[in-house]
DNA sequence: ACAGTTTAGTTGGACGTTGAACCAATGGAA
DNA sequence: TTCCATTGGTTCAACGTCCAACTAAACTGT
């Protein structure tokens, strides 16, 4: 969806234009929330651009190395679904299309008949280390941002993230 | 899909575990891009919560809200596009929603003859100027975040889109 | 012990987003 | 003028996300 970019900021625009309706107050954070959206979106696209070589999409990576970094490869669905703050639908969705190209697997839970495990294969494993270099070198290494800003940023949305409730301890106990 | 929330940071565990990798170098970036990703997850279910009444999506309301701004309240199907860098079938998906609404209604050009504008209703400035209050007063008035900070925020991220090409001008001409 | 509640996963439907393929209209070049 | 590349939109298929409804298993209280 290469378009030719655009020769003015279309956030500070709307900014200008909420201003303009009197919206004062809430201009900040309509600017926040639409520039975070518009970022993601373009993110989202380069990571999924490094992964696509490697039949992957960033949803199913984090499942993955989630399971990959876990002390026995084998996690609960529902487990995945709170680390990775996702629906228990889409947890379904994701392990269906890992188990699909054999690079997970479904195992029963040994003492609750409730609860099923995903379990990372060994394809799995050499596909996830192999996924995360690429993403790496081509996503995460050049974000067009300082060290500095990087952290600055990772910091205010921590900040945001836990006011929303979405953490509750401290980063640093 | 209120869980419980975590009792830990996850994406600083994962950022440890990165370190751990040896993947040192593109840890910074890891945990900026996971951190956008999430913020926009928690942003967007509050902003759909807020249109939900006014049975609206961001996707459209953005849309509707480009149109109530414009000179005319009419605009080609491409230049919406190009505001809101979605590719052209998202356009027409958001436009035929809001056009089975009544919202909407798509208007022929008068000189080109490939060209299709969107036209906003009367109708549809009502419902959009009602959906913006709730947006305001629910959704952007309160982030979490100071308003120096969210300053900050937005100017990493306004670098960041223009680094990725988002736009080629600067914010403040 | 049993009925009612909670928890884990799955399924189906609704939305949004993208890439690819395709059609119609425009516009430039020979 | 005619041919061909470009541009604007639409359609289709693939993914991911969520909600609502549902089944099965585990837990609780009386």
């Amino acid at each position: 969806m290469r378009r030719t970019p655009l020769t003015f900021d279309p956030i500070a625009e709307a900014a200008n234009n909420w201003r303009a309706a009197g919206w004062e107050a809430a201009t900040p954070g309509m600017s926040l929330v639409t520039s975070i959206m518009r970022a993601q979106q373009i993110l989202l696209a380069r990571v999924d651009t490094a992964l696509e070589p490697h039949r992957l999409t960033f949803a199913r990576f984090e499942v993955l190395m989630l399971l990959d970094f876990s002390r026995t490869g084998r996690l609960p669905l529902s487990k995945i679904g709170q680390r990775l703050q996702v629906h228990p639908a889409s947890v379904t969705n994701a392990i269906d299309r890992l188990q699909q190209d054999g690079l997970v697997e479904r195992v029963p839970h040994p003492t609750d008949g409730r609860t099923t495990l995903a379990a990372i294969t060994r394809p799995g494993r050499k596909l996830v280390r192999r996924a995360a270099k690429a993403l790496n070198d081509e996503a995460f290494t050049q974000t067009g941002l300082s060290t500095g800003e990087i952290e600055a940023v990772i910091g205010s949305l921590t900040t945001l993230r836990r006011e929303a409730n979405d953490f509750t301890e401290p980063t640093r106990p």
